[in-house]
DNA sequence: GCGCACAATATTGTATACAATCTTAGACTC
DNA sequence: GAGTCTAAGATTGTATACAATATTGTGCGC
């Protein structure tokens, strides 16, 4: 079975019954910049949406602000987390800090059947690239690098890396201003290279370059965007 | 106006509205190792202590289920952490990771009433140590740790170690060997000192070999884990 | 006495009703 | 016409009622 790209894998179920579906389906949509920074996320209006009552809409709002993603504000509601220049830098440092080194923990662990993964992971954005979908691209491709730091077998590293890739999404979506993401396919490339061969060097030499990369194509100088209205982007699950 | 020491001070507040006190006053218990690893938290019980609701009590156990210091298991109910020897392991490598780094950014940034503010700390947990206070004294050497990440200027490091401290707590509580923290307060105060030169160096070396001693004053080697429901410890409200 | 099935009880999960707070519209004053 | 005060509406916060599930206790058969 190839890597599974399902709904659940981003945030772990620290949550189930009915919000866990809430939480995954505004994850996904967050993760794949279709929900933006400041849309207004009413609690009626995702009650209606997903037919649940807004104590199950609450807790998965709970939730997500717990992974940053949505910002709750007292009395006026929740919003997708609109992360500051100083924010977006700090993310940035952070990962610095952390994923170059669990790069190299992970080519010391790695194991052929990860590298497998990778490949599948990569060749699976490839494709989102290739038929336009750009926002599962954007998905895809943050989401190797928590497949890297699991191979590192550091829950809780992994678990801050996730978290810092989940607030990625959104400074992408507020900053980012290149359009093309091929360099990213390269240095995917290159890195599950340098873990294949358990290089853990390369790997953790490659990794900061790869994130430096990101931080670059990056505009940390300019200020916001307008919100937006959800109900054609988020529909009831299938 | 000396340091504050408020119920408040360990989570920041996601929350506001009563269950905020909720979250205030468990977190302190928790890191003063008086509610301990495993003890079931009930709804109705939490409620009739703080003469809320159970709705706030299950906002409150879900913040504190997100910083980790409660589990929540699905119609079970809400328990105090139990972290395992491996996440205990975890834990430590990954303040090995950040805390000493963020150590020199501290130095760099060190600012005279930073200073003061740390060694008014230290003299705090002297004085909880005198008083016999040994819960009071953990909290506040925890503490410790998360004011030198914050004087760093790093929020989000600074988050994800106080995260760290916060498990840290649970860890101790659980697999703690020696008696005397002694060495806690020369390694505190070794530490200012190296900050207040503003020795990025020493601050980082300090705090690596502290970590490590903090890590080899614990047990990791148990394997047991006491089907924990204890009754006993659950005693009628105080 | 031991083990299992089933009923009784307790606890958590979810929905809904009501209260508190904020937003917005309209009218009034200057 | 601009500003602001007020009142109506909309939205969130909290409490409570009911449903679902787990736990505990009891009785029966062996």
């Amino acid at each position: 079975m190839p890597t599974k790209n399902t709904l659940t894998d981003f945030i772990q179920p620290t949550l189930t019954g009915p919000s866990a579906r809430l939480v995954a389906s505004l994850s996904l949509a967050i993760h794949e910049n279709k929900l933006l920074p400041g849309t207004k996320l009413g609690e009626d209006e995702l009650g209606d949406i997903f037919k649940v009552s807004r104590t199950v809409v609450r807790t998965a709002l709970q939730e997500l602000s717990h992974a940053e993603l949505v910002e709750l504000k007292r009395n006026r509601g929740a919003f997708v987390s609109q992360p500051t220049v100083r924010e977006a830098r700090e993310v940035f440092e952070a990962r610095a800090l952390l994923e170059p080194r669990t790069a190299r923990s992970a080519a010391e662990r790695m194991t052929e059947e990860a590298a497998a993964r990778l490949e599948a992971h990569i060749a699976a954005e490839h494709a989102a690239i290739e038929a336009g979908e750009a926002g599962k691209a954007l998905r895809l491709s943050g989401h190797f690098h928590i497949e890297i730091s699991r191979i590192a077998d550091q829950t809780t590293i992994a678990g801050f890396i996730e978290r810092l890739v989940a607030r990625s999404s959104l400074i992408i979506a507020l900053y980012w201003k290149r359009q093309s993401a091929l360099c990213e396919k390269h240095a995917h490339h290159a890195l599950v290279d340098a873990l294949r061969r358990g290089d853990g060097a390369d790997a953790e030499e490659l990794m900061k370059s790869h994130l430096l990369d990101i931080l670059t194509a990056l505009d940390l100088r300019e200020v916001v965007q307008p919100p937006i209205d959800l109900k054609d982007i988020l529909r009831p699950a299938p």
